[in-house]
DNA sequence: ACAAATATATAACATTTGTTATAAATAAAA
DNA sequence: TTTTATTTATAACAAATGTTATATATTTGT
C-alpha cells in the first residue's frame, strides 16, 4: 500500500530525477526559463498544447470546469513539479486548465524539443506513462475522499496534504497559503462552512492563522481524527 | 466541449474499433474466451497484471479502497469495454480492483500477447495512451460532480449516465440494475438517503422501480433539473 | 497614503444528509 | 417449498452543511 502522502501526490517533481548526468544535460539544454505572473494561465482547457512546464518556484492550480461550468480544482502544483505532458503524450488538446497562484518561475520545454527528448532518452516515455498511471490512482483516491468523508474530515486530509506539498523543495515552513475560495473549492464545500471548521480547529489549537495563511500547530489530533498511524506517513 | 455523456464515459468500448481488418484479426487471434462468475474478481489492487479483458457480456465495477479502507466505486464497465491495460502500460501493479457484478463473458488477452500487439499494430499504443488521458479527464469531471453537487443532483447525473452505459451494445432497454449499496457508493451517499431521493423521483413519476431495477420514465425533468439542453446530449 | 475593491469572519436560520430503528420484500439455501 | 439470509423501504430524529446577511480585515490600484 502506498503511504498516505503518496496516495494523493502526483509525484510530478520526480519525473526528471532518474536521469543520467548526460540525459540531464539534454533536458537542461532545451529548457527555457520563463516568468508567469500571478493569475495568468499556463494553459487552457481545449487549448492546443505547445510544450511542458517545470515550476522552479511558485504555486499553480489545475482545474477543470464541470458540465455546469463551475471551476473544480483537483491539484495544486508547486516547486519542482513538471506538468502539461498529458496532452502531448495523448496527442490531443489540453483537457484541463492551469493558472498561476503567485508569480511563477518556470522552465518551459517546447513541444518539439520534448518529443525529441522522448526519443533521445529511451526511459523517459515510460517514466511519463507510468506517472500518468499513478496520477490516475491519485484522482481515484480523491474521488473516494470526496464521496465518503464529511467536510471536517476532508479539511483535515487536505490540510495535511497541502502543508506537505508546499514544503516541497523549500527550507522554511510555508504554511498553507491559498484563498479561502480556492481551499473551499478543493475540499468541496462553501467558504462559510470552511470558515466554521477552521474556527473550530483554531479553538482546539490545532491550527494557527496569520492573515490568510494557515499553519498546522499540532498534527497529532488531525492524525488521530483521521485514524492514521505515524507509520502510514512513512 | 465534449458532450455530457462523453465527459463521464471512459469510451473503452472503442479501443479496438479503429483497426483495419488485418489488425483486427491479429487481436482476435490472441483473445481467449473466459467466463467469470458473479462476485469474482477480474483483478485486485496491488496484484501483478496478467493481461487485459474485453467484456463481451455483463457488468463489472472498478473500485479502489481509500486510505481508511472503504471501497469506492469509480466506474462501471459493461458490454464491449476493454479494461486492465493501465497496469501493463505503466509496467506496475494494478492500482484498483475490478469485480463482476453478474456472470461475465469476457475475452482475455495475456500480457505477452498484448505487448506483442502493441508492437505489431503501430497505432495501438497511441490509442491506449490517448484513452488513458481521456479517462483522466473523466475522473476529474467525476471529482467536480462529487465536490460541487448535492446528493439529489448527483443521483440525477448518475441515473442518466448509468442508463446510457447499460444500454451500450444491447438492444432492449435495460434499466439500471445495481444493488442500492453499489449505487449509493457511486454517488457518494448512504443507502437510506439514496432511498429517500429515489422515493421522491418515483412520486414525481420520473422513475419506475421493478424489484431493484430502476427505469427512467421521463428524462426531461432530470435534464431540466441539471440545466442540460438536449443539444448537450449530442 | 488613501480609497476602492476584494477577501475573510461570523452568526442565525433553513435545508440537506446521516443515523438509528424497524418492517417488508426479495433472493438464496436447505 | 420452506426457512434463512440479504436487500430494500421508510420514518423519526440528530447532526452537518448550505444560505443569507453583515461586519471587519486585507489587498490592490491610484
Amino acid at each position: 500500500m502506498k503511504d498516505f502522502f503518496t496516495q494523493f501526490d502526483f509525484q510530478s517533481n520526480l519525473l526528471f530525477k532518474e536521469l543520467t548526468p548526460e540525459e540531464n544535460q539534454l533536458v537542461f539544454n532545451v529548457m527555457e526559463p520563463l516568468t508567469i505572473k500571478k493569475g495568468n494561465m499556463l494553459f487552457y482547457e481545449q487549448g492546443i498544447p505547445t510544450g511542458i512546464f517545470q515550476i522552479k518556484h511558485g504555486k499553480a492550480k489545475k482545474f477543470k470546469r464541470g458540465f455546469s461550468g463551475e471551476e473544480q480544482i483537483f491539484y495544486i502544483y508547486t516547486n519542482g513539479d513538471v506538468l502539461g505532458y498529458h496532452a502531448l503524450l495523448g496527442e490531443e488538446r489540453y483537457q484541463d486548465s492551469c493558472q498561476a497562484l503567485e508569480d511563477l518561475e518556470v522552465n518551459f520545454i517546447a513541444k518539439n524539443d520534448f518529443l525529441r527528448l522522448l526519443k533521445e532518452i529511451p526511459s523517459l516515455q515510460h517514466t511519463f506513462i507510468k506517472n500518468i498511471s499513478h496520477e490516475f490512482g491519485v484522482l481515484a483516491n480523491t474521488i473516494a475522499v470526496l464521496a465518503q468523508k464529511d467536510q471536517k474530515t476532508r479539511l483535515a486530509i487536505f490540510l495535511l496534504l497541502l502543508e506537505k506539498r508546499f514544503s516541497q523543495n523549500s527550507e522554511k515552513i510555508q504554511g498553507i497559503d491559498l484563498t479561502r475560495d480556492d481551499l473551499a473549492n478543493i475540499i468541496g464545500t462553501s467558504q462559510e462552512s470552511l470558515g466554521r471548521s477552521l474556527k473550530q480547529l483554531k479553538e482546539e489549537e490545532i491550527i494557527e492563522i496569520d492573515k490568510r495563511r494557515i499553519y498546522i500547530k499540532n498534527r497529532y489530533p488531525l492524525l488521530e481524527f483521521l485514524d492514521l498511524k505515524l507509520t502510514d506517513l512513512k
